[in-house]
DNA sequence: GCGGTCCGATCGATCGATCGATAGAGTCAC
DNA sequence: GTGACTCTATCGATCGATCGATCGGACCGC
């Protein structure tokens, strides 16, 4: 009853299976949420039977943790390499925030996961996140703080308008439709406007750094542990 | 084995058993989510067996829709009365605005299921809670449309600052912590602020409605249906 | 024949939902 | 007033289905 197996394929699975069940996880839970999804569906979307599945993973939390944690870890990823290669608070806040919106618009599933399903986590599982998650704000906070130090942002509460600009930006991920009226580089080029009069950063030269940002998503969601 | 039925009440839960059980599934759902919280676990925290819940409700699922829709509700009933008391797209977007970010602080666990919940919902109760949500928005779509055209809002893209600000307000329930350093007042003229920053209203006088529309919350969350 | 893949069968637990039964308060005929 | 009856509120027990997870063994390339 299986489909791929037979004609001198390395067999079916074999390179790659890992990544299945992530991305059949990302798709499930993406939609309906962790426990919104059991695990019998989660196979069959992964083309796997349920008992292959614990083959490969731990728990089902524990491929939560896993899906959570590599998201989080390509999102610092791509913020660091922002704030190598651009300097000034000015042109780094306008690019992490082009390469936020960029993410969330560009691969709306595993942000979702990664930003909605940390209620699932429990106890260790669920700090260990949340300080990867920390870790990325983290250049967020520096830039702002930056920005303020140098005079180029004008900003009374400044943690206030780094959760406003994260939770406006991360929004994009719920409304964002690719066939709507509203173009990619529109809305991230938009937000990074917006993030700039939140700052108080009127002055500020938007460069778009929409093709960088998309080239870097690309190559980091592809890359080590990708898909 | 019942404990309060003697000695001249009324019967133990007569009145107050549908809200009893609706405060509950509010709590349990805000933390862990529709699909966290099972039946039993429900009944418990509103004081009833399972099967007596069953006497309230109709199936989960429905209980779900009554308490989104009602929140929605209160929150379509309270931009109404905003809109009515408060003239002109400057004063008015800020008493929404202030309105929004009170209502997602004071009652963060409602506004959490109301916001992120809807996936749970299957087919047209789906729909009639969209439809509620997009019943709310259009006060915040009329008073930007309204600004843009009356020159006090210079805002390139609306709809997508209209989204865009929903969102950074909503997440108001998601990090606001009451015993943390920021104070509710704080919170909300600072988003009025940062609100008119994004509409591109810098000269806009920000009028403190925080008492305003705590008052509003709360008559209306205590209301009909109360809480 | 060994190690990596894979699955059918099955585990105990829990899921959402329903059953029949009971206690008590109100109603009404007589 | 009192017995028969109804209505509401409540529960213990239980339904069939599904949950997450495990086990033993089959298959297959090396």
């Amino acid at each position: 009853m299986r489909t791929g197996t037979g004609a001198g394929m390395p067999q079916r699975g074999a390179v790659g299976a890992e990544e299945r069940i992530r991305a059949a996880a990302v798709r499930l839970w993406s939609e309906r949420g962790f426990h919104g999804v059991g695990i019998r569906e989660l196979a069959e979307e992964a083309g796997l039977s349920s008992a292959t599945l614990y083959h490969y993973m731990g728990t089902k939390e524990d491929l939560l943790a896993d899906v959570m944690s590599r998201g989080l870890r390509r999102l610092v990823l791509a913020a660091e390499r922002v704030t190598q290669q651009r300097a000034g608070a000015g042109p780094r806040m306008n690019a992490l925030v082009q390469l936020h919106v960029l993410t969330h618009a560009l691969r709306p599933r595993e942000t979702r996961v990664v930003d909605g399903e940390l209620r699932a986590l429990s106890g260790d599982r669920r700090g260990g996140v949340m300080s990867l998650r920390d870790e990325y704000e983290r250049y967020w906070r520096a830039t702002i703080d930056e920005g303020r130090a140098s005079g180029a942002f004008r900003v009374e509460a400044p943690g206030m308008a780094r959760l406003a600009l994260l939770e406006m930006c991360t929004g994009v991920a719920r409304w964002y439709d690719p066939g709507g009226p509203m173009a990619l580089s529109e809305v991230a080029l938009g937000h990074a406007q917006l993030a700039s009069r939140v700052l108080g950063a009127e002055e500020l030269e938007l460069v778009d750094e929409v093709d960088w940002c998309r080239g870097l998503v690309g190559e980091i969601w592809s890359g080590p542990g990708g898909g």
